[in-house]
DNA sequence: CTGTTAGCGCGTTCAT
DNA sequence: ATGAACGCGCTAACAG
């Protein structure tokens, strides 16, 4: 036979364990939880062995509906299939473990309606904490939440929530790529972007670099979005031939996946006929062409603060919400490996 | 204030929709549920509103405690920044929503301790169902959980541990490399490991060529394991020259990357030196010289199909444990684009 | 130090 | 058709 929901009931509890011990479920509990100084070395020794014989686990379910605290915590993330999501929900996750937590992770595929469904679902399910890597619209959802529990933003705010946030410091990240551009002597630079959808990374990226670039009197700047006629754009681009050498600056790891694919359809030299730098740094980037330059973010810290953020504020932290910006990393490669003139 | 706890017990209950609905609990509980057929209409749209007005939702820990059902199922990752495993969780989450369930998903880093306890952890929860895609050691564990709940493996078997597999069919896949290096006229063939660990799919995919490769009589081929003196080894491989036209054929994604990556180190033509096909398809393919001819696999019904066989055994299915088993799709790109002699 | 008691929020008999 | 009462597995008072 195959009844597993018989199976399911035939656990063994704590009660089983207590008489098997022959002491009372409340010693048990005690030596479950923080409280084994309260109890006698035979005693303890006696439960020690029960569970071991009987192979007991604790119902976490049953503690967190006793407790109010169930040791999990939730992240929602626009998009799972993103490098840059992974890497932080890692950081999380291990942060989670480190502290005696767990982590409930669910992809909402940039869809509203799972958005909802996905919140509604982690709050049935008591989450302590919830970090929060999407759009975040169903703003009744959100602040519902925020009600019951701490909850933070990782890389993109959401229009009036408070909340811890976590992320890039954009406008420095931005400085670096065109400091790095303006000394490699690239002159005129084409930002692409993933189109605006309301991502609040993605505004603050393309407004620092149009009001930095406005300020670099050497050089000049336009704004792209990737999209099906992305390939033509780029050529367009490269066919204007006035304001000196051309480079791209990515603002992140899916735009650079569509540019450099992009590229190579209308037959650029990478990276000869034009200069590409990116935001995030993927595994594949040394091997496109001479090398893409990358500008790293931190992504397993991100996770790892975003964690230690919601942690706080579980301990009682009531201070007004904080914002954490870091810094990128530049590594460069031969995508602007053009000599300074 | 900041007491998130004292929020945590102050959440609408059944009680306080019951009474704000002038109802009795389990008129309340009938109407979550599905009976809600045995329900006066009138009574059953005041609870509806009270519903509305608190805001309330029911609590499925306490759901989960009652009935035994969770409607939780476990996923268990050797390595969550692999591709492929995004890719199967990506197909496992759809399907589990699609029937009303939500996936615990846990990573072990491949980590037998993080496995350990991470399997402790989703038993703790009280998940109705386990989708394994790690090495399974702790037999131990395992075992238990089987008599718990019904239990799929994804990708790797592990040795004596039945349940039903789900995976690619790997003698195929490698029949069909071979047969496109052929016909491309490659005729000494360097497969590409990662370094066997245990890896089920691995050894497979490693014996079946071993054994393919010797009846083809015209063909020739060994098997390399990636690592540090990956570089070395393959310039090795290029230097001999005496069987023909060289090609590589790349286990895995990993190996790809490590293997294009070794390449460039050494100064290598891609793909005029050697050939190059690999399993997994992943987006940066066509981005590598000419392209990486790909041998990709259907990752997004794998995940699902496997979550599939978990839900019939919920529901009783109580055959012998079945091996699905799927084909691979040839993605021809440069990388094996040498004219037929 | 240990056992007894009373719920946590909910589903499920039983009555009515 | 509806409500009262019990218990799921566990923790947290309170006694002793």
């Amino acid at each position: 036979m195959n009844d597993f929901s018989a199976a399911q009931r035939s656990r063994v509890t704590m009660l089983d364990v207590a008489e098997h011990a022959g002491v009372s479920k409340a010693s048990v509990s005690r030596f479950i939880g923080d409280d084994r100084a309260l109890l006698s070395d035979a005693i303890a020794r006696r439960i020690e062995q029960s569970i071991a014989e009987l192979g007991y686990r604790p119902n976490q379910m049953a503690r967190g509906l006793k407790r109010g605290r169930t040791r999990l915590i939730g992240m929602l993330v626009a998009d799972i299939r993103n490098p840059y999501s992974i890497a932080v929900m890692h950081g999380v996750e291990t942060a989670c473990r480190r502290h005696g937590y767990s982590l409930v992770v669910c992809n909402t595929d940039r869809d509203d309606e799972q958005e909802r469904q996905h919140l509604a679902l982690l709050r049935s399910y008591n989450i302590e904490g919830l970090i929060v890597n999407t759009l975040g619209h169903h703003r009744d959802e959100l602040d519902e939440l925020k009600r019951e529990m701490p909850l933070v933003l990782v890389d993109r705010k959401v229009d009036g929530l408070d909340g811890d946030m976590v992320g890039l410091n954009n406008p420095q990240a931005i400085e670096m790529a065109l400091e790095h551009l303006q000394q490699r002597s690239y002159r005129d630079v084409l930002m692409v972007t993933e189109p605006y959808d309301g991502t609040s990374s993605r505004i603050e990226r393309v407004g620092s670099f149009q009001k930095q670039i406005s300020q670099r009197e050497d050089m000049r700047g336009a704004v792209l979005e990737t999209g099906s006629s992305l390939a033509n754009d780029l050529q367009t681009f490269l066919n204007t031939s006035d304001s000196g050498p051309k480079a791209l600056f990515c603002a992140n790891g899916v735009a650079a996946l569509a540019c450099t694919l992009a590229l190579r359809e209308i037959g650029c030299q990478l990276f000869e006929d034009v200069g590409l730098i990116a935001l995030d740094d993927l595994d594949w980037y040394p091997l496109v062409g001479s090398g893409i330059t990358a500008l790293a973010q931190p992504t397993e810290e991100i996770g790892e603060r975003a964690f230690e953020c919601l942690l706080k504020r579980l301990r009682g932290d009531d201070e007004v919400a904080r914002t954490l910006d870091f810094a990128p990393v530049l590594i460069e490669r031969g995508s602007t490996r053009r000599q300074a003139e």
